[in-house]
DNA sequence: TTGTATGCGTTATCAT
DNA sequence: ATGATAACGCATACAA
């Protein structure tokens, strides 16, 4: 910048005033300032310009890159993001690194805030780092401290599958459960009280499983095995898929002899081989309703944490059909 | 740090070389240094630590959200990075972000290098960055200017694939390809030149496909269709995967009737349902010396680029089998 | 072993 | 409208 300033003959002052676009220039050395950039190859430095207002436009996004959800979360978020004028910092959580580490980097990097979008992190973690940075946890709805919370509204979801299912005519809904992960808990408490509103109680049955393909495969063992049901719910998509995958390898035609629902909605259950029903989580406004958040907590530090919930909608597709009994 | 040098009563320097573990302090400090840094709640500033040495302790990484290849890769870089003591800046490209926004926001953040994953960057985008930052280019082969490379062995890969299919008895071998993806060609040619080699070229079939299961389903499609071969070799395992889904759905048993080989042995090859008969490339080792690469560069700016090229593995699973006929 | 002084590239404040 | 100057938090060279 200094060079940039040097070979105009102004001020670093006014430069910076021109490549930031704020006013207080007038227009003849703007244009002037603007070709010797270009000439020079000027790159602005985020990292000073950082340091310098200390806070910095910048916002941390912890997120477990394996989970389909999460990594299309994140991509709905760039283009918003930089559309306000925000630079995202990605801190994703993966086998060879653990959570906090990824906090821990992103802090070092000054985020002004911070989007949770795998809220494996306890309420407990979460809240002394809201004390100091604008914390947004998209997906678990544990409101507390100065945590806003995005989330869609699971135990909906999962009713929306039970309730297609036995208008289609299906009494013998399983459920194949998502562990600890988030969302799970809701989503399993909403397949259990829409059974149970559909006089279905003694129909219920949760089977352990989780969020990946092999966690549902290895459910489907155990639920083939003996007295099949005629449909399945499971906790996401890749559990889904993972169970198809079982069903066709041991002969069963999905979905006339079982119907599967999944949660999501992500691309893997989009496969045209697969063309999985599935509870479609409104990820273009989830991303847009965090964004704001945290932008507006940064305004407001101390305001009154928000607890949005977004409502899901299920999608139809070839995996689900009348029962063949 | 200068709350902490207050608070033990030395100049901020002396903190500085205790925090950086460098020697030149007395034990008796140091400790005091560590505990005052601990109940302050101390946490370095990367942003200005990194404006200070003008050379970043920071490696950007350009990849693809959605190619598992890529984001296994990314997964391996972090517990090896954060051992030679460098942070990873993710520039992900996606739909709603052009790559050269990618670069540009690495650029701003002054990474000293960049690792290029999923290298779609033409190579003459590419080179003028090695003027100013260490480039290593993982995949694809295109040694210009500075830009050190690792690379798979792509053509061996499809050639041992081919191996594998003949060594079975198969003879009518496609190959679905996958257009201009990072290492397409060279497993096209492979196939091609392996095909060839055992007397097959009358065999040969290439047909258009992608890196994705919907591109893989499409030409599954055209494939079997009419004359189908007895096996199909996938330009990636998402592809492969597309295949098999279309394959299954028309009532081919798999592998009885069709057997069919991806690329890159991804955990979505790995699910059980799946366990597909897939190449692995040795991400493990590709990750470490690119690392290596990128750091030797820093160290030597100008030294003669590196083309390492690292040998894949076939690895069988239960989607390859004797033809049936 | 410890302290002092200076600079990294930018932005903000104040004065012109 | 424009420019000089200080400050951001840390690392480095050098002096003590």
């Amino acid at each position: 910048m200094a060079d940039i300033a040097a070979r105009v003959g102004i001020s670093r002052a006014a430069v910076s005033l021109v490549l930031r676009g704020v006013g207080g220039t007038s227009e003849a050395t703007k244009q002037r300032v603007l070709e010797a950039a270009a000439e020079l190859g000027y790159r602005p430095d985020s990292l000073a310009a950082g340091l310098r207002r200390s806070r910095s436009r910048t916002l941390g996004v912890l997120f477990a890159l394996r989970r389909p959800f999460e990594v299309e979360f994140v991509e709905h978020l760039y283009p918003l993001a930089g559309h306000l004028g925000y630079d995202l910092l990605l801190g994703p959580f993966t086998a060879g690194r653990r959570q906090d580490e990824a906090v821990d980097e992103l802090l070092r990097y000054r985020c002004a805030g911070l989007i949770v979008v795998g809220p494996d992190l306890h309420a407990r973690d979460l809240e002394p780092l809201a004390e100091e940075v604008a914390v947004v946890e998209v997906g678990r709805g544990v409101t507390r401290g100065l945590v806003d919370v995005i989330r869609n509204d699971d135990a909906v979801g999962t009713r929306q599958a039970v309730d297609h299912l036995v208008s289609l005519g299906h009494r013998d809904i399983a459920y194949v459960d998502g562990g600890e992960n988030p969302g799970a808990q809701e989503r399993r408490s909403g397949y259990r009280a829409a059974m149970q509103d559909h006089g279905l109680a003694e129909a219920t049955r949760v089977v352990p499983g989780g969020y990946t393909e092999d966690e549902g495969a290895r459910a489907a063992h155990g639920l083939l095995a003996n007295q099949p049901p005629t449909a399945v719910i499971a906790a996401n998509d890749l559990c889904a898929i993972g169970i198809i995958d079982i069903a066709l390898r041991a002969g069963l035609q999905v979905p006339g002899q079982l119907s599967v629902v999944g949660y999501d909605d992500s691309r893997f259950g989009r496969i045209p081989g697969i063309d999985l029903t599935s509870v479609r989580q409104d990820i273009p406004r989830m991303a847009k309703q965090a964004l704001k958040a945290v932008v507006d907590r940064l305004d407001r530090p101390t305001h009154k944490p928000k607890d949005l919930v977004v409502r899901p909608k299920l999608v139809v597709r070839s995996t689900t059909s009348h029962p063949s009994r």
